[in-house]
DNA sequence: GTGCGTGCAAAGACTTTGCACGTAC
DNA sequence: GTACGTGCAAAGTCTTTGCACGCAC
């Protein structure tokens, strides 16, 4: 359970990460001197077979479907964590609801909102990665990462 | 009280519409059968001299600053109303807490946001128009508007 | 005059926290 | 064996809602 290499390799949306998620989660861990339980274990992967965006309650719904009882609170507490490690990132569509995805290893996933169906379409737009980098550049600072969220409907 | 024409006209964010804001809050509360009270006008009216990026409590106290006493609920009530109005919108820098700025009649407004110092700059990427547009023909779709934000930090 | 709006206080939704017990290291 | 983690329930924060009174139209 603690084996997953982040290769899903042949998604084009990952960079060159050889490492597993579960070992950077480790790391990150035993760095500040805290412990790698079975439920954080759990939690990661769940999130890593999820794939999708996703938030606090799908999550436990999902662990649950597999039989595993974590708390409301120990979920909050490892997605903070994760947040921390660099492993997901808080996607923020509305203000409604705190939501997350993967981010580790990954360029960010840029989100087409449609606004008539409230269906979120992931899609890829590289020249992002550029621009943003510019956009720092001007400003005598490094890109860190990004949020690029277009709002459509239909024609 | 009630003029309050878009035209910090030399901004160059600015489209060129010259129906005051006012008029426009006004027209959508009249075409839905509903009132432009005292309440509903001043906080229009501050957030217009706000110009910047907020949040209820700040617009609640910058009211009081002015002597205006406005109950929570009502910002509430009246922040919604100026979304539907699409005079406002969303900003979503984090989940923490619901921020707002001015939208109608502008491009959106970018945000460099700074991780070591959380401070927020507004900066204009126009490019991002044609490549939204570009993104939405593609999915058939037509682009309502979209949301930017870059994360950096000192290099 | 009627219906919508306001303030207040209570309720609601999501998230965080204090505490006693349990477990990774 | 110790310090950190977990579950539970309570507390917190932001936001919404029910109700009685008041005002815009």
């Amino acid at each position: 359970m603690d084996l997953n290499p982040i290769a899903s390799g042949s998604d084009a949306n990952n960079l060159h990460v050889t490492e597993p998620l579960c070992a950077v989660f480790r790391r990150k861990l035993k760095d500040e001197g805290q412990k790698y339980t079975p439920e954080r274990a759990q939690i990661l992967d769940t999130i890593i077979q999820l794939d999708d965006i996703f938030d606090a309650e799908q999550l436990q719904a999902e662990l649950k479907g597999a039989s595993i009882r974590v708390s409301k609170a120990t979920i909050y507490r490892t997605l903070k964590l994760l947040q921390e490690a660099g492993i997901i990132q808080q996607v923020l569509v509305d203000s409604e609801l705190a939501r997350y995805q993967l981010a580790y290893g990954r360029r960010p996933r840029d989100l087409l909102i449609r606004l008539d169906t409230n269906e979120i379409i992931t899609i890829d737009a590289p020249e992002l990665i550029d621009l943003r980098n510019r956009i720092c550049s001007a400003h005598g600072l490094k890109a860190q990462g990004h949020r690029f969220q277009v709002f459509a409907a239909e024609g």
